[in-house]
RNA sequence: GGCCCGUUCGUCUAUCGGCUAGGACGCCAGGUUUUCAUCCUGGUAAGAGGGGUUCGAUUCCCCUACGGGCUACCA
């Protein structure tokens, strides 16, 4: 059988990373067994849709190179993908189950229950609409089907509800998970879902069994938030006479440090992005904050997931060769920025430089300091391997577009001496007497004069460091001189001296 | 409260009855870089607790504790 699966996201907002990652696996599973990977909007509550979120997470999924075989933007045979655009399907099975018997029609109001709830409540019980009272509530169990006809024709509003379980049904019902093995569910406890609300729109439950029917879901993979209701979808499969697909619930993804799953404040909380993309004007995505999209999925399929072996760095294509459902942890993990932060580190060395440059000219153009002295290239190249985030580029770079304006007190107080001003005169005297501007070039001509005269090199390279950059940070001092060139080197030394020994 | 799932270094994880419990992030130390970062080397640090089963348990079973999830006419 094709392998066939689907991310269903409720678009209520943006992408939670939580989300990305179920994507991810669902992603990575379907291109291991070449199969398909179908992205289902879950809009069948029309009050808690989200204008944007849609689109978001669409834009998320094409950022982080994990798009949808089929979806809203594709005319996939199995269309269309929004549930909102499905009802018709859903009134036509839900139909069927309740001519079987399976499902109910139900006339308690919301308020009714509520009230039973809140009184059970203070009784220390729990109210439960189930099988041991299904038949003294308002119910086509309760009524005659006659009376219930003539509620339904008088326009009385009601809802559909499965019948999970009755008295001379299997009490235990043995469930498969590929995560977590086998599990055996007392169905006796579950209560009577309701399947099919008062305005006529589905519930998650039937909706979701229906649609993973329809569109030939052959695996189905979402978040451990499901799995007390696995139990449920697998009834309804039998009640449909419909063979379940293979479930695998993946573990929740938990805050750096306390308690809980990940949400959207921890980000603010801790200095983190929580989604892919910015959503607002005030929330910014991890794309904002600097990563590769490479990187926060190569962090996230190791957050609940291992390969065989020690190696850690994978791209896509990769993870697609070694993905299994087998070796996914059963256990929630906690995002910790740190390790995502090093994945980011890992991929930016090795990425092409062109991918700083071009941040880096964005940079240099938006501050106004272009230069085309500067060759923003070869400063890419220099300032490369000592990034963490896309967002340090400027912080790495900006001396080689701007002249120091103040010099760090300390390395001054440490390196700058007496005689500082005259070495670098000299120094100086001989940049600017040089043909060659190389690095290299440079190098030796400095190197050379300080073994001549006996002047050690420490009291050239850091009063020279400060003079360029202002602290004593950064590439290597000749790369810097070289990169900036002679003449504003030479400006930029004499600016020290006036500043610090004048 | 009820039900379900989980529990190995601070964090992410390996181990599928026989281990000096391996790797990665972080942290610490040393080296390279006459700076800083990178990089290299080394170090630190774990099987929640208690019962079983077994010649032998991190690994299998039970209990407790802790963590997480669900408990809506939300997904």
């Amino acid at each position: 059988m094709a392998v066939r699966v689907r991310f269903a996201p409720s678009p209520t907002g943006p992408l939670h990373i939580g989300g990305v990652r179920t994507a991810l696996y669902n992603y990575l599973f379907a291109k291991k067994h070449d199969g398909a990977f179908v992205l289902r909007i879950e809009d069948t509550d029309q009050n808690r849709s989200v204008k944007g979120a849609e689109a978001y997470i669409m834009n998320a999924l094409e950022w982080l190179g994990i798009t949808p075989d089929e979806g809203p933007s594709t005319n996939g045979r199995y269309g269309p993908y929004r549930q909102s655009e499905r009802k018709e399907f859903y009134v036509k099975h839900i139909n069927e189950l309740v001519r079987s018997g399976a499902a109910y029609v139900a006339f308690d109001t919301a308020a009714e229950l509520a009230h039973m709830r809140s009184r059970a409540e203070a009784k220390g019980e729990t109210f439960s609409y189930n099988w041991k009272n299904r038949s003294a509530l308002k119910n086509s169990f309760s009524q005659s089907p006659e009376e219930t006809q003539k509620l339904i024709e008088r326009g009385v509003p009601y809802v559909i509800r499965f019948k999970t379980f009755s008295e001379n049904d299997n009490r235990f019902l043995s469930l498969q998970d590929d995560v977590r093995g086998k599990l055996e569910i007392d169905l006796s406890l579950l209560d009577d879902k309701i399947l099919v609300k008062q305005d006529g729109m589905p519930t998650y439950h039937l909706a979701n069994v229906v649609d993973d029917y329809l569109m030939e879901i052959s695996h189905v993979i979402r978040g451990e938030e499901w799995l007390p209701s696995m139990a449920l979808h697998v009834l309804l499969y039998n009640a449909f006479g419909w063979k379940p697909p293979v479930f695998a619930h993946v573990p929740l993804i938990l805050k750096p440090t306390g308690k809980g799953k990940l949400s959207k404040r921890d980000g603010d909380k801790f200095g983190f992005p929580v989604f892919p993309l910015k959503w607002d004007k005030i929330t910014p995505g991890f794309k904002e904050n600097g990563y590769l999209p490479e990187s926060l999925v190569n962090y996230l399929a190791l957050l609940g997931w291992s390969p065989n072996g020690e190696k850690e760095i994978f791209n896509l294509d990769e993870l697609v060769e070694v993905f299994s459902l087998k070796s996914i942890t059963k256990s929630g993990g906690r995002f910790d920025p740190d390790r995502c932060k090093w994945f980011n580190q890992q991929y930016l060395q090795n990425a092409d430089s062109s991918i700083v440059a071009t941040v880096l000219e964005k940079e240099v153009k938006s501050k106004g300091f272009e230069d085309s002295a500067v060759d923003i290239n070869r400063v890419a190249q220099l300032i490369q391997n000592r990034l963490t985030l896309l967002t340090d580029v400027w912080n790495e770079a900006s001396f080689f577009f701007v002249e120091p304006l103040n010099y760090d007190e300390k390395a001054v107080r440490k390196q700058w001496k007496d005689e500082t001003a005259d070495i670098l005169t000299t120094v100086i005297g001989l940049l600017g007497g040089s043909k060659e501007t190389s690095a290299n070039a440079l190098r030796s001509l400095i190197k050379g004069y300080a073994n001549d005269n006996g002047i050690g090199l420490g009291k050239i390279m850091a009063p020279l460091r400060i003079a360029l950059v202002g602290s004593l940070r950064g590439p290597d001092v000749f790369e810097i001189c070289s990169t900036i060139g002679v003449n504003k080197s030479i400006l930029r030394i004499n600016n020290a001296i006036k500043h610090i020994s004048g």
